[in-house]
DNA sequence: CTGTTAGCGCGTTCAG
DNA sequence: CTGAACGCGCTAACAG
């Protein structure tokens, strides 16, 4: 096929395992001469040393899978950019996978990680509720590490997230300083451990107040701009006059909306406005992620901002030690979340 | 290691070529009952062939390479879906490697790719001017297919791009009819061939019309939000009330705008809102890209779409023509851009 | 239908 | 300091 190491050293008249030890750099062993003289003929016969064949050599493949459940999703990017930061030090190769969140298609891309070897997978899993695709990995003693969402599973499982309910906590806070006691709350999708620990970060808030949690109207979407303009439209059904029967607003049973991400506060934002209810006069919203559209819409999304970049970055870091080091670290690191206040809230007293 | 195929054989007492049979599902070669027995075998030590030693032996790596300039911009993530969508077709993995918008980045990933075995290489270039990394890949003679960004190189490349010419001239023919005569319009960083050809698109619009392309107010952003308020600033500097002292409207030296892509434009809609001018009323504004942004800002983008999602899938529908034919294409393929009216532009006669 | 024998390209002992 | 020889795990002829 292409030059190999033996047509190297054939040329240089030396023996494969001088060329070897020059491709590797190999401190000891090879006389400067000799190095040099192999060096120029590896650029002179243009040769690219074979990655399949040095894996099977050293056992070691130099990359690693990441597999995500959506790449569409604003969010992804970003931590797709801190993954590559911190591999780009190590001199590693990243697989890239789209599991659709759907849990057969993730088991799928991990069986096939894990035939190319990997030495170890970045996991953003699609369910929270099953474990049964870690087998795969743990069974063949493959390190790895979840992102972003986590998955129960009665052990303690290595990964990165944000602090979700302590985010959620400090989002609802900041809507009842402001004076909001009937909230409206917005969850993602049921099942995920992102949505449980969210929903107890607004339970937190509420307690603390000495807000009875029944209060709250919940719901979970989808995580759509769609499924946040649902939301509101089903609260109002029947409540109020309809989007195009009116143009002055009127009070909603609900004076502030909580949602799980920014695309579902934005549709929340969309539909109040629609009807005429002012954002965030007559309603506040509060989102959760800060993407690039939050602070683009009108009115500007408040929201509590995820440190995505520093997640990818961290589970990479986290997954280099564990490869290193042999052994699967076990603990959760967990990144704090920010308040990011912007148009959707009104001022607030200092 | 791990277990290997002389495992299972020696466990279902056969020869490891017959493993290699079952395993590569060879139909003929072996008994219906010694298949059987082999994969029960296969099951039970729970057997996993190692991808580099498949991948030595038969010179394929079942694998293709994805470089792209900036995986944070909202239009690549479409664009990787559709790769995936027709890689999966072919049970091909995918290495993702960013650029960042640099040559010698995006040089040193191919070299990495080439090393890696790769069958095919999915480009979307960081430069438009410089051909010197399809050398690495010409020389191995490794397939490969530009995406979205073109380069130059007095020799036809094979690619999948928007027709970005017939766009821009889609978007400014809107506007012209619209009345428009005096445009600013907002070009993305010099040197790229898609900007090139978006000018052009631009200027035959206006001779199409009969009006003077030197008329035409131009400049060259960066794609982000900002340089898009700063070209509507940099335009009305000297032209009109400061953004905070007058919250009239008046009369700016451009009555249309028309951006290389949606942030810009959006940057455009802000920086002209903040002066109280109307959009679309006094200005109308014409975006590129369609991303999901658009429709979200207010007042939602007029833009010309691109088939992101289109474009990855063949761009990698090309690459397997080509790692299949054994032979580079060389033809480009231009895909159709859609112009989606919104609210950015005023409503025109049927 | 099945087993034997060579490689694939590189790393890695061991001698020399 | 250098070379010869073997092994990594699998596929691919060629025999039987």
């Amino acid at each position: 096929m292409s030059v190999t190491i033996a047509d190297i050293a054939k040329e240089a008249q030396v023996s494969k395992a001088t060329v070897s030890r020059v491709l590797n750099d190999r401190a000891e062993g090879v006389g400067a001469e000799t190095r040099l003289r192999v060096k120029e003929v590896m650029r002179r016969l243009d040769f690219a040393p074979s990655g399949a064949a040095r894996d099977l050599a050293t056992g070691k493949s130099r990359c690693i899978g990441l597999v995500i459940p959506d790449i569409v999703d604003p969010f992804s990017p970003l931590m797709i950019r801190g993954i590559e930061a911190t591999l780009r030090g190590h001199g590693y190769g990243l697989f890239l996978c789209d599991s659709e969140n759907e849990l057969e298609r993730e088991k799928e891309q991990l069986r096939l990680l894990v035939e190319r070897r990997v030495e170890g997978v970045i996991l953003n899993p699609a369910l929270s509720g099953d474990a049964s695709q870690l087998e795969l990995l743990d069974k063949r003693s493959v390190p790895y590490v979840l992102l972003d969402r986590g998955i129960e599973a009665g052990r303690s499982l290595p990964g990165v997230y944000t602090d979700n309910r302590a985010g959620a906590r400090m989002g609802v806070e900041y809507l009842l300083a402001g004076g909001a006691r009937r909230l409206a709350f917005l969850n993602g999708p049921e099942g995920l451990s992102v949505s449980r620990l969210r929903e107890a970060g607004v339970e937190d808030a509420f307690r603390a107040a000495g807000i009875d949690v029944a209060s709250i109207a919940r719901s979970s979407g989808d995580y759509t701009v769609e499924s946040g303009e649902r939301f509101v439209d089903g609260l109002l059904d029947g409540h109020g006059p309809s989007p195009a029967a009116s143009l002055v607003s009127y009070s909603p049973p609900f004076d502030s909306v909580f949602a799980a991400n920014d695309r579902m506060a934005i549709g929340a934002v969309r539909a109040l406005r629609r009807r005429a209810i002012d954002v965030p006069g007559t309603v506040e919203v509060v989102g959760f992620d800060d993407i690039e559209l939050a602070s683009l819409v009108e009115p500007p999304l408040t929201t509590v901002a995820q440190p995505a970049f520093e997640m990818g970055k961290q589970a990479a870091r986290m997954l280099f030690q564990t490869i290193d080091g042999k052994r699967q670290l076990k603990k959760a690191l967990l990144l704090d979340p920010k308040l990011v206040v912007r148009g959707t809230t009104r001022p607030r007293p200092i």
